[in-house]
DNA sequence: GATAGTTCCGGGAAAGGTG
DNA sequence: CACCTTTCCCGGAACTATC
């Protein structure tokens, strides 16, 4: 604990001061000194954030945050006034010249206006807690830096800069107490948030602790990039099963474009940013990664209980799908996410041509929004040429746990 | 021409200031402070609004507003710094305190801010007119009066002051000007626009020319309400097919909620505002107004072909329409505006029973969203049991050039 | 606890900016 | 022109005030 410390300093300084005699008065100024430095230090670290920001941004929208001083309870100096703690943006240049620079200085100007950014810094009795709650902020508008070459807005890291000055009981000493929010991405409008999310996963993932702000790798290890993918799965989509070998395989192809490839062969590669979400996927309009949050966005919105249940491949290319189903008996389907659409879910199945071949045939896939019409379940018992889930479960077995409406409920 | 007055009072001027030596200094005095007065009318009166600001004012959304000085040209004195002019929110209190003292008060305390609301007052020298643009106002929120009683927020007026201070280039005399806009009524969401346009419907079609702000009769005879309904029927629908004596009959039994009057009893009815919106129908969850708006919008939006082909009857109520097809051959259908509906279009339409009596039967009303989904001729065409329109055309002729897809769009 | 009134905000549409 | 970025604003949902 933070303040069994500060009881340390003082038995210290207590001593330090029992001894004064015999240390002589110059030996004492310097030691004292070096108290001062020490106590001051011990104090700014103890001024943290409590409640991040979020990192994701959006301009003109309530958010909340707060800072708390863990030593204020025992430190801070009673005052008629509360001292005032604000908020502000800061650019990542900004940032990186308060995290170089130890003095205190001021900035210079500002890259956007938070609304209700000065609250009050409140020691709560009962928890005895020392808290600045920001209830009510708001970003106002965003002046965006001048960007080089082919980076976008939502890549640009900021932060906000909480900061206070408060003066300390024992000494009355004035000290100036600053602490960074965590990265934040700041967009204006829904159809950004794919991008920033991206940025903040990135830079979550594999930041190092003590970076300059906001350096992160420009490449890492594909396998990190698995766990990654992984983690942000199972915590977006709010399920426990998480990915597998075969999906990353998968989505090693997807992201290195790469088809001849081994598993083995990607566990030692590098994947970059550019691939990660700044690249065009080759011959689609969007990156891998709005490909993949597309994805865990349909899933979490509609097919949760089925990808629970297990009863959706997924990540599964066509030509996969094929290959699992030509051999099956007719009727024979399984669910893959499209290729080709955002947040798509495919349906495969066998089917005997005219000629008495078996052939495997996809259906046009389901967006989210079709799901918010008719929910899958529905959909796959709405279709007769469906009649068991690969490898070979039958369908009301699959899914009819889940089928609800007889049919649509649309005028 | 306004400006014609100016030379004829600058005639009369110079005559007098000729004749001065015959007049004696008194009477010459008198004359002077006379000339003065007719000016300074001259030039109040001269400032106008041109372009007035919506009468239904959403709060946190841009409009337009422009005025005009039209004597500017003539007599504004060339000053370093434009004149501004400032637009200011006044409540109908504040209105009418303005309208009965001449004197150039200053308001109290503002009802609500406006934004950018101080422009210059511009000459153009090409079209010689002198105007302040409002081009990019918008009014951040309302404080509302205290209502009395029964008063909803949207039956409460204000106005926009438009006020400027300019001094004029004969004489060197400032004069203060200030005009007001038509009434506005203030709403903060889309679910008040219904009742905020009654209101105003009421306050612009049954106002007197040179009433105190912002009185208005209390009831009016239903012959004028008639009038105001075509008038605004035909605006808003943007048809020439305006609303005939049936209709007008129709509509008088709804709202005065009696089916025994004749036509000729209800002309020399009065109608209130509170039988046009505050009192609910009976059964019903909406007033007369939103019943009678809600026709108009699903009309406009997706109807006016038909409403113009004359193929919709619309105006009728159930019995009506029962007696009108019950000796109709099977299949005759007509169109009629549900009664229980806000906006809804239900079809009525005589069909054979099982003991082979004809009977009346009406289809579950369409709702305007219902028909954004699927037009209305193309549900005609899907149902089998409807043949002719009323009196005897076939339906494909009637609807036919309004058939548009196979069959719907959804997935 | 129903109704009236308001705030919040997602997301479509369109405008503005930039190569 | 196409694409990125932003503004504008509708209308559902949720919250608040008031009786």
């Amino acid at each position: 604990r933070c303040e069994n410390l500060v009881e340390v300093y003082f038995q210290l300084q207590q001593q330090v001061m029992g001894a004064s005699a015999e240390l002589g008065p110059e030996l004492l100024a310097r030691l004292l000194e070096r108290f001062n430095e020490v106590l001051c230090s011990l104090v700014k670290s103890s001024f943290l954030v409590e409640k991040q920001p979020p990192q994701v941004l959006k301009t003109q929208t309530k958010f909340q945050a707060s800072v708390r001083f863990l030593l204020g309870p025992r430190l801070l100096k009673a005052a008629a006034k509360p001292y005032m703690v604000r908020a502000e943006m800061v650019t990542e240049k900004q940032a990186r010249e308060l995290a170089l620079s130890t003095c205190s200085n001021t900035l210079s100007e500002s890259t956007g206006e938070i609304m209700h950014n000065v609250v009050a810094l409140e020691t709560n009795p009962t928890s005895g807690t020392c808290c600045a709650n920001f209830k009510n902020v708001l970003l106002k508008k965003i002046k965006r830096c001048e960007r080089k070459g082919s980076e976008s807005v939502t890549e640009e890291k900021c932060a906000v800069l909480f900061s206070t000055t408060v003066a300390l009981a024992p000494s009355n000493i004035s000290v100036y107490l600053q602490v960074l929010s965590l990265p934040i991405v700041v967009i204006v409008h829904g159809n950004q948030d794919n991008n920033a999310k991206a940025t903040v996963l990135w830079d979550n993932a594999f930041s190092e602790i003590d970076r300059v702000p906001f350096v992160v790798a420009e490449r890492v290890p594909w396998e990190k990039m698995c766990d990654t993918l992984n983690l942000k799965f199972m915590a977006e989509v709010q399920t426990s099963k998480g990915l597998l070998k075969e999906h990353y395989f998968f989505l090693a192809q997807k992201i290195f474009n790469d088809h001849s490839a081994s598993p083995e062969d990607f566990q030692s590669r590098n994947v970059s940013w550019a691939q990660f979400n700044k690249e065009i996927l080759p011959g689609r309009g969007f990156t891998f990664w709005q490909w993949f949050d597309g994805v865990m966005e349909v899933l979490k919105k509609h097919l949760k209980p089925h990808w629970n249940d297990g009863a959706i491949l997924g990540f599964v290319n066509k030509q996969q799908a094929h290959d699992l189903l030509i051999n099956k008996p007719d009727g024979t389907f399984l669910l893959r996410f499209s290729d080709s659409e955002i947040g798509g879910v495919t349906i495969a199945y066998v089917t005997r041509g005219k000629d008495g071949s078996s052939q495997v045939e996809n259906i046009q896939p389901f967006s989210a929004k079709d799901l918010s019409i008719r929910s899958l379940g529905d959909r796959i018992r709405d279709l007769g040429q469906l009649r068991n889930l690969y490898p070979n479960i039958p369908k009301d077995q699959a899914f009819g746990s889940h089928y609800n409406s007889e049919r649509g409920e649309l005028g």
